[in-house]
DNA sequence: CTGAGGAAAGGTTCTTTGGGATCA
DNA sequence: ATGATCCCTTTGAACCTTTCCTCA
């Protein structure tokens, strides 16, 4: 150890925080947090199953469950239960709940007027106490005294234990407002401050601070003396439940906030309304006087089963032993020495600012069933609160920590922090809190290193060389890394201390560079480890491990980012299975961009997008999978694909055209599905013809099983049928057939949408601005120009052109198309007028696209303008020939796929015909 | 009281770029 | 005949960690 210890330690914390942070940093940029994400929203998820979610309003009163749930002894909110509720209020036991963190917790101090206990949005899940989850595990043929609990137990005590941190501060805060009672405390000022008192407390003591701060020791020694006097404990306190006693009812009445006034005016109730009215006492005094719970939730590192015990609790109401020390209590501040004084008026009766090093007489030995300090909240007057564990424990770094949730992951930690500042919310720092975390990082390196080797693994400060993880090394090994010695004490052996600041993390290369780093040139391992490790289902087999048996392990400052090389700006640099490694978003090449997948866009719209664009992309491996495929046992990896990696300077123009492209799709589908309304009526027209001219040839057949099943009722049918047979003259029958026709599809309209109906021109344009412009792209470019096919592949042209006709009525061709080739001549000019440019064309260009695209929002250019500038552009500029012709290969089909898809009614057709014709 | 050791369970890490059937 | 597309399946092995318990 070395001379001065102070700063020693001092330095030791300051290094292990940076440690931390930077690991954190590390997770929180890296691919790895993905996994640990994910397993929680599964977890969530499943939890959503089983539980009823309720959902409270704003205004209600979101704490109503608590007050209802029998396992708390004493709290009430002072609100009525709405009616609502009642299904939650029921629960007998308050068995899960899931908060969410940060978000969800909103404590409104602003109406601070008692009645109106409330959070502004609190979702509360409450899950219906299951018999099972008390299921135990199977255990061991020889020892049948272990029954752990199952998985699922376990992750509900969790549950629990932070669901009864929650609730317990809430509780906190509202027994704190009641103790701002100012009735109250000027009543109880009257009968427990004699004159005398008063005079300590007002003593003005500038010049001498000593002499004030005994002053006010004094004081308060007298009036908790006559106070304790006064109060008489009625009802039994908070105790600390294991699991089997959680529903295990203490008798008590529920006290509301004028019970609680009466029982502080009569000096009768439960120790701890005996805290809280001393803390209503001591603040009508003027004092700065904080109310401090220890809050009580059951050990969630306890995995056993519940064995013998439980049905002796539940069945009788075995009254808890009360534990000798207290759970409520009270904290003064001493403006004199800045530093607080606990009081503990009723259990203990003392006052005590317990040195560094010593033992505080407020902890309770860790056999104390009934209480154990593993957190306390301290809450002053305006509703500040802060968690003052570290002054009552003097094993806090080695004990305490390790049974506070904080200790078992970040997230848990992040949970806790995020409850306590949600309950700090908009409330500033003091200098008293200042003060505090002086005293509060004093007392931590006062603690120094433990006594025990247990008390040493995970140890926030110090580590042992023999507790390390096979992948863990201490690093630098030397004199600077050493903290002290050690002796063991049951073989006497001495061992050196290190800092656990000096541990590294070690990977293998492979691992590294998933992370986004690669090794440093040079690089020696720190450590090697058996290849056999994992290799499990792995490609042992057609990989000779034999020069490779050991996996060589790297700290990660023997690591560098990984950056990819770029050899040229316009190349995309990509591996040799043309994609792009982007495990991390610093894995990105600097000339490009990623561009994800999502919900809404998937990995083949993007890769569409690119070549309609015509521009270089490559896809994004993000991560891999591993399936199981057969049953031998080999994994296949499975490269996943995140999104496609395109040039920095295409991103602009590629996001606009997805954007495009989705809306695209859309039309398409409505399309789609007017065209096969088309093709459904055209079909039936055609029979309705072919019926008419058997009938007029052969006789009419009076039939009604008809071999063809058609969408429409056959009432209506029956009925063109009879028309067409009053028509005898073609052309003009047809008109009125075509005529009858539309009508009916639009009386059908409304009936089946999509069940081979079809859409209506005007109905489909008038929805809003975007429809209207993809009605007047898709009319121009796809819509006529199939129906123009078709008329020059069907034979009945006449009929065909009426239809055209009809379904053409929605929109003006006339007008559109001067309105095309003027943007068209437009876009020669600019393209022009971009050639001469040079340098600066492609991201002029890339901005071109993008406010066309505006333009073409408002002013309902045609696409077809907008392929052809891109084709054009492409042509033109881009040096990449194949892209070009790829684009333009792309635009070819596009169109023989509208042609190829036009020959199939008709072909279809005439299968049909054939089997009309032949029955 | 302490530590070693064992049992039992859950968690973490490692692996790092298909293939056969069917359809067009 | 050939290329494109779909669908298969959710798995291990080895190691590590944590907890409880017993025994010395």
């Amino acid at each position: 150890m070395s001379d001065n210890p102070n700063h020693y330690h001092k330095q030791l914390l300051r290094e292990a925080r940076l440690a931390k942070r930077n690991t954190n940093n590390n997770s929180s940029d890296g691919d790895n947090e993905e996994p640990r994400r994910k397993k929680r929203n599964v977890k969530k998820q499943s939890l959503n199953k089983k539980t009823t979610e309720l959902r409270e309003e704003q205004d209600q009163h979101s704490f109503d469950e608590s007050s209802d749930s029998n396992d708390f002894e004493d709290i009430d909110l002072g609100v009525r239960e709405p009616p609502s509720d009642a299904s939650s209020a029921e629960s007998e036991d308050f068995e899960e709940i899931s908060l969410d963190t940060g978000h969800s917790y909103q404590f409104d101090e602003q109406s601070n007027n008692g009645s109106a206990a409330e959070a502004d949005a609190l979702t509360i899940q409450i899950r219906a106490p299951e018999e099972e989850d008390f299921e135990i595990s199977k255990t061991g043929k020889g020892r049948s005294k272990v029954n752990f609990v199952s998985k699922e137990e376990r992750r509900r005590r969790v549950q629990i234990h932070k669901e009864y941190i929650a609730l317990m501060l809430i509780h906190l805060i509202l027994r704190n407002r009641w103790c701002n009672a100012k009735d109250i405390g000027k009543k109880l000022k009257r009968a427990c401050v004699t004159t005398q008192t008063q005079q300590l407390l007002t003593y003005d003591s500038k010049n001498s601070p000593l002499l004030g701060s005994r002053k006010l020791l004094d004081a308060l020694k007298k009036i908790m003396a006559i106070y304790s006097e006064k109060f008489r404990i009625t009802v039994q306190g908070l105790v600390r439940k294991d699991w089997q006693e959680l529903g295990v009812i203490q008798e008590a009445e529920v006290v509301t906030k004028n019970l609680f006034k009466k029982l502080v005016a009569n000096y009768r109730g439960s120790r701890d309304v005996a805290a809280q009215g001393f803390v209503t006492l001591l603040r009508a005094l003027g004092l700065n006087a904080r109310l401090v719970f220890s809050l009580q939730p059951p050990d969630y590192t306890i995995i056993t089963s519940p064995t013998k015990l439980l049905e002796e609790h539940t069945k009788s109401n075995v009254q808890f032993m009360d534990s000798p020390y207290p759970i409520f209590w009270v904290e003064v501040y001493d403006k004199y020495k800045n530093s607080w004084i606990s009081i503990d008026p009723i259990v203990m009766k003392i006052i005590e600012t317990c040195p560094k090093r010593k033992k505080s007489s407020f902890e309770p030995p860790a056999t104390d069933e009934r209480n154990q300090l593993h957190y306390a909240l301290a809450i002053d007057k305006v509703g500040r609160i802060r968690d003052v564990t570290r002054r009552y424990c003097i094993n806090y770094n080695a004990k305490t920590i390790r049974k506070r949730i904080s200790f078992r992951s970040s997230e848990d930690e992040d949970w806790y922090e995020n409850l306590l500042q949600a309950a700090n919310r908009g409330k500033k720092r003091s200098v008293c809190d200042i003060y505090e975390m002086k005293e509060f990082h004093e007392r931590d390196l006062a603690e120094g290193m433990p006594n025990n080797l247990q008390a040493f693994k995970n140890h926030p400060l110090y580590a042992l060389e023999s507790q390390l993880r096979q992948n863990e090394v201490i690093s630098p090994k030397d004199k600077s890394s050493v903290c002290g010695t050690f002796r063991i004490k049951s073989s006497g052996k001495l061992v050196d201390v290190y800092k656990r600041s000096c541990v590294k993390r070690l990977r293998s290369a492979k691992a590294w560079y998933m992370r986004g780093r690669i090794l440093k040139i040079g690089a020696m391992p720190m450590k090697t480890k058996s290849s056999g490790v994992g290799n499990g289902g792995g490609n042992v087999a057609h990989e000779s491990n034999t020069d490779d048996e050991e996996v060589r392990l790297y700290a990660e400052s023997q690591t560098k980012l990984y950056i990819p090389k770029i050899e040229f700006e316009d190349r995309i640099p990509k591996n040799a299975y043309g994609n792009v490694d982007v495990y991390t978003e610093s894995m990105i090449p600097e000339n490009c961009c990623l561009i994800r997948i999502s919900d809404t866009v998937s990995l083949k719209l993007l890769q569409k997008t690119a070549q309609f664009l015509g521009i270089d992309y490559a896809k994004a491996i993000t991560s891999f999978d591993f399936t199981q495929r057969g049953k031998g046992g080999a994994r296949t990896p499975n490269a996943k694909e995140g999104g496609i990696v395109v040039l920095k300077i295409h991103e602009e123009a590629t996001r606009v055209a997805v954007d495009f492209m989705i809306e695209m799709e859309e039309y398409e589908r409505k399309m789609q599905v007017e065209e096969n309304a088309l093709k459904n009526w055209r079909f039936f027209l055609l029979k309705l013809r072919l019926q008419n001219r058997l009938n007029k040839s052969h006789g009419v057949v009076n039939d009604d099983s008809d071999t063809i099943q058609f969408a429409s009722p056959k009432k209506k049918r029956g009925e063109e049928i009879k028309r067409n047979e009053a028509e005898e003259e073609e052309e003009t029958g047809e008109e009125e057939e075509v005529e009858e026709a539309d009508e009916v599809e639009e009386e059908e309209e409304q009936e089946d949408y999509y069940d081979g109906g079809f859409v209506v021109d005007d109905h489909a344009i008038g929805l809003n601005d975007s429809t209207q412009l993809q009605g007047g792209v898709f009319k121009e470019s796809s819509y006529i120009n199939k129906v123009s096919d078709r008329n020059g592949i069907d034979d009945n042209s006449d009929e065909e052109e009426e239809e055209e006709e009809v379904f053409d009525g929605g929109f003006i061709v006339s007008d559109s198309e001067p309105n095309d080739s003027r943007n068209h001549n437009d876009a020669i000019r600019h393209d022009k007028e971009e050639e001469k440019e040079g340098a600066k064309e492609e991201t002029s260009y890339d901005k071109e696209v993008g406010q066309e695209y505006k333009e073409m929002r408002s002013s309902s250019r045609g696409l077809r303008s907008t392929r052809k500038r891109v084709h054009k552009y492409v042509e033109e500029n881009d040096e990449l020939e194949d892209d070009g012709q790829r684009s333009s290969q792309v635009y070819d089909d596009d169109d023989s796929l509208s042609e190829a898809k036009f020959s199939e009614p008709s072909s279809d057709q005439s299968s049909m015909d054939f089997e009309y014709e032949s029955e």
